[in-house]
DNA sequence: ATCGTTTATCGTCGATAGACGATGATTTCA
DNA sequence: TGAAATCATCGTCTATCGACGATAAACGAT
């Protein structure tokens, strides 16, 4: 999954960013949501399910494909999408660790009183 | 919590999307992290953790804090961010059961060889 | 009162996102 | 073979992002 050169140089946090912005877009949710009910979806569909252009949903298609959400065969005339189910679990695991980290007490001995915190851990 | 009269007419959807692309860039990924580990952490630590100009972070800064995820006190000359985990905690809550609703597999009855799905349910 | 430090904001620039219509490619059906 | 349907891609337009330097604002220290 996510074997073109573009991805050669990419580091951790770009992957993970790449696949949150793809997420962070109202008609993008909705068309992942659609598609996590029918697992086989053809592009039509979706798009007399939203209120958008057919080539605007194309490109949402092909953003969530470019993050490896989805995936997208051509069946003769028409394209069917599918969730990638696996992706996405990978996505959840890197997120929920994440977030679980942001939403806990700081860990001791960097309490809010020290006057020096070092910043270094940054990068 | 986020009462700015932008949100006025922001829908579920939008909220999370734009809490989404607040975490969507390796910087502001670094930025949450580092406050997750100091509690309180002023800019120019922050600045300093990073190779950006100090406009640039206080932009990212300003980011995240229109996103809610972080809170910004003015002490004195200096800024003092928090990370505002009561709102990590919420976008949590709202994220993993959608990420869950898109690994799982399909609901019985709409199954791949259903040649009507209803696509209306999208929006 | 002035200077230095720290941070936010402004203005600018190039790049990207997001929307659309038009066009093209491909396949099915008549 | 021709027509219709389906979808991707192209070109265009506007708006926003992301980066920077320069400047302003606020405060402490001298």
């Amino acid at each position: 999954m996510a074997m073109n050169p573009a991805d050669a140089t990419i580091d951790a946090d770009e992957l993970l960013a790449l696949r949150l912005r793809a997420l962070a877009h109202p008609a993008r949710l909705a068309i992942l949501r659609a598609l996590a009910q029918t697992e086989r979806c053809q592009c039509g569909q979706i798009v007399r399910g939203l209120t958008l252009a057919q080539s605007t949903v194309s490109q949402h298609l092909k953003v969530l494909k470019e993050a490896g959400l989805i995936t997208g065969t051509i069946e003769g005339p028409r394209s069917c999408y599918c969730l990638d189910r696996e992706t996405v679990a990978m996505l959840a695991d890197e997120l929920l660790p994440l977030l679980d980290l942001l939403a806990a007490a700081p860990a001791q001995g960097s309490g809010a009183d020290n006057p020096d915190p070092r910043a270094d851990a940054l990068v």
